[in-house]
DNA sequence: GGCGCCAATTTGTGATCACATATCGAGAAT
DNA sequence: ATTCTCGATATGTGATCACAAATTGGCGCC
């Protein structure tokens, strides 16, 4: 009879177990800015908030240690990284090096189908912008670069840009909703935008690389200012570490 | 009596848990070339390979997920990841871009002490060089280059650097002892080592970007040959993953 | 009132177990 | 001889438990 159902399993679920949903969470939780630089935290707390026993949440802490997300103390207590001001430079300096060598080549490989997307993340990003939405705006940023990234075709490239994407993201909880940032920020996104419509390589990378730098210099006036966000990590009563 | 002996702590032992230890061991094993491109292994193998249970090696394998050395199949099999020749190209564009920048930073930075730290290192892959020391070479060339790296006090970008050495790792196992190919590469770390030592950044960089250059030749012209290295993943006899 | 010491709790780590699924090998049908 | 099928084994995943170390909170002492 052979009834083998031909080719039954087309969603092909791309496997997905439960340590990949929490690090996806956690991961994503971090680059938006939902964790406080330095912030204490707990495998037993992060499974109950998220939901799961504390293996899952356990091995996904151990990807996200890999990447510089998470930190085990001497005494093997967890905390969201804190950069400095020396290490944020040196993301910085990583991130222009890497990201201008993406945008560059994205430049050369766009069509007219990225056109449209690009197009479209750009307005999103401006919307959230027009609308000083600071919790929204760094993930409509962060997923406007990496559209424009994925066009560059080096998956290993971009991973390691958001790898150092991870690394920053705690530090937005820091910035207050700038209205001069976010207009720089937008203006240097309206190039970036102009450039890779004009296939244009080396505007591209200058654009990013203004974009980089000008986004360092705003996180920069608020990080190694020792006082003023010690207690911003501290939740003060015990328990209940994270909400998502 | 306050006998709470002022500071024993000296040492600070430096919490180091068996799953770091594990980690590490691995790690290390990927960078010099000890797994082949796609070789299969088993947690449990590992696991009884390395003197330990499972547990430790499952998080020590997280953290190396993340950094793209292993990986999991959709069937959730262990495997070390193979590189095509489009990804081993993406990794030499990065590694010219953050080792350049890294090699410019540290010629800047250097002291009298790091030129005899340096030129020590240099002695040790010069002596690899002669022997024809294959297994040792690649060990005693990223001790030189991680060295030169340190210097430029750096860690986040030295980490990222660390993170590609370990996705071309694997590929050792597929390069002949190639007198050729040493020569080249010896020309290249000499041409680093002067231009150190004249702590001209510029020449620094040029030097390095000769260098992963060649050394991505070298590797491409044995990438993307789809037979003649298929065997080498397969023990045959099942049991048995790896060694150490 | 401030400081140091001690017990109760918390927390990361490692081990073991149970389970679903994949993989492998032998045997049978063609 | 080849291919298909089916059962035994292997393997990753998740859950639970035990334990050592550390943190916390409160009590007593100076």
């Amino acid at each position: 009879m052979k009834d083998t159902k031909p080719l039954p399993r087309l969603p092909s679920v791309a496997r997905d177990s439960m340590a990949d949903q929490v690090y996806r969470h956690l991961r994503d939780g971090v680059m938006a800015g939902r964790f406080a630089p330095g912030q204490r935290l707990t495998i037993r707390g992060l499974a109950e908030a998220l939901g799961s026993s504390p293996m899952p949440v356990r091995e996904a802490l151990r990807r996200l240690q890999a990447e510089g997300a998470f930190e085990f103390s001497d005494t093997a207590r967890l905390s969201v990284v804190q950069l400095s001001g020396a290490q944020l430079r040196d993301v910085r300096d990583a991130r222009v090096a890497l990201e201008g060598l993406l945008a560059e080549r994205a430049a050369s490989r766009m069509t007219g189908v990225d056109d449209a997307e690009i197009t479209q993340l750009y307005d999103r990003l401006q919307a959230a912008a027009d609308a000083l939405d600071v919790a929204g705006y760094p993930s409509a940023n962060f997923a406007f670069h990496r559209r424009i990234y994925e066009i560059a075709r080096a998956p290993i490239i971009l991973g390691a840009v958001e790898n150092f994407w991870v690394l920053i993201g705690p530090c937005f909880v820091l910035v207050a909703p700038n209205a001069t940032h976010l207009r720089r920020s937008m203006d240097a996104h309206r190039r970036i935008l102009d450039a890779l419509m004009h296939r244009d390589g080396p505007a591209a990378r200058a654009a990013v690389t203004d974009d980089i730098m000008q986004a360092a210099n705003c996180l920069s006036r608020v990080i190694d200012k020792p006082e003023k966000a010690r207690s911003v990590a501290a939740p003060k009563r015990r328990r209940r570490d994270v909400s998502a």
